[in-house]
DNA sequence: ACAAAACTGTGAACAACGTCACTGAAAAAC
DNA sequence: GTTTTTCAGTGACGTTGTTCACAGTTTTGT
């Protein structure tokens, strides 16, 4: 089945597989780490699905992204002295990780300028995406948080389809509204305002876009590369 | 006057000075660039302040940092093809600000390993500060909003004072609601509100604050080191 | 020093969103 | 295949935040 648009990561972040301390087979439910964890490595995802979020005292939960095959996680604790995460990483499948040693990478990364290149690169990515996630879910409130997710969503996990794109990862309204800063009322009214304007459908628990512009035009989105639009 | 809290800058980020292409003398009110534009330049403020936002379709405008002395902005279009803008650096006083041509930075970077390492720690801790800051906003309403914004002018332009700590910034009530994605009533209420409980007070159109902790504490505020909680 | 402009302060009406309480549907477990 | 458990859906109501309107205050310009 065909993608609609899968980010494409740069070649050379695979040298990251070179210096790897050890790989990792950790379970669906389990957390690869926890905010407030010494950070001492940074991990590279091979297969399984990871997903990053923080957690409030108060229980509630804020989804940021969800890491699939080679995306990189717990990248912020970098070039930081006796760093903590500031995030927790949930496994959403079984998934299998390779570990590296925060020092080797930043030791690498200081002798072998092609690898320095690419890892600025993918920060710069990375920040631009937060960026206009960041823009999204303030700017345009609620509504605007969940538009910004179904296109994200739609551009990571997009699968076309006769009728539209199928977004396939199954989804609780729950999940979608952890990613939104929402509740699940709030979300579930919008998903069924949106299929009542058929912009929108449900098939099998997972979302099919039928009119991903009208998504795309309530909340002023530039059409921006996809590279900087994804959930990863 | 002792400044409260100066984040420290790497010495080596004045490296950077080398590879100036050159020096802008500017106006208070004009723009160093606007969103959309091509980006070719980054920049570094020598003398100044340039305060970056985001500016929506109807008017709207969400303020996101202060830069000052030796900051840089426009970075995020590093490392991009054919970028442009995604933000706007409107000049709040007239500043002194080099030029540096983006190819030239990225050609240094790729030659340099020391400056690499400075500029991505330099990346990794303005996204964790970006990523706190984000946080504040989108999980603990325009309070939150409001109280992490005035956390974070402390951190960057507090002056100790006898009754507490002097916020060395002239802000008006919309100057503020700007950082904070809310109108400027609401910031305006709840300024008032902390008037009266002595949490803050006001002197010719700056802001003192008397409890910071109260206003930490609001938020679940963890303390990290001040480099990344400021406005900066 | 005086007028114009910009900013502050506040009430009232309204919209957006969250919380609570509960029902029915679907999926998972046994 | 039935029983649990989880999830979707929805009304009622409270809270938070916005918008509009306008009066009073401070700052700026000349």
């Amino acid at each position: 089945m065909p993608q609609v648009n899968k980010a494409t990561h740069s070649i050379e972040i695979k040298e990251l597989l070179n210096f790897a301390d050890r790989t990792i087979y950790a379970k669906k439910g389990t957390y690869l780490f926890q905010e407030g964890m010494e950070a001492e490595e940074l991990y590279l995802i091979l297969s399984g699905k990871v997903q990053i979020s923080k957690v409030t005292k108060d229980g509630r939960e804020l989804a940021l992204r969800i890491c699939g095959q080679n995306d990189i996680c717990g990248e912020l604790t970098l070039f930081t002295e006796s760093p903590r995460y500031l995030l927790s990483a949930l496994l959403l499948e079984d998934a299998e990780i390779v570990a590296i040693k925060k020092e080797i990478i930043e030791k690498e990364i200081f002798q072998n300028p092609s690898l320095a290149f690419e890892f600025m690169k993918w920060m710069s990515d990375h920040f631009r995406k937060t960026q206009t996630k960041f823009r999204d879910l303030v700017l345009n409130g609620k509504k605007g948080a969940l538009f910004s997710t179904l296109i994200r969503m739609t551009n990571s996990y997009g699968v076309k389809q006769s009728d539209g794109i199928l977004i396939d990862l199954p989804l609780t309204n729950q999940e979608l509204a952890n990613f939104c800063g929402t509740s699940r009322e709030s979300t579930n009214r919008i998903l069924n305002d949106l299929k009542r304007e058929e912009v929108i459908s449900t098939k099998k628990g997972k979302i099919i876009i039928h009119d991903l512009d009208f998504l795309k035009t309530e909340i002023g989105c530039e059409n921006c590369p996809a590279v900087f639009c994804s959930i990863e």
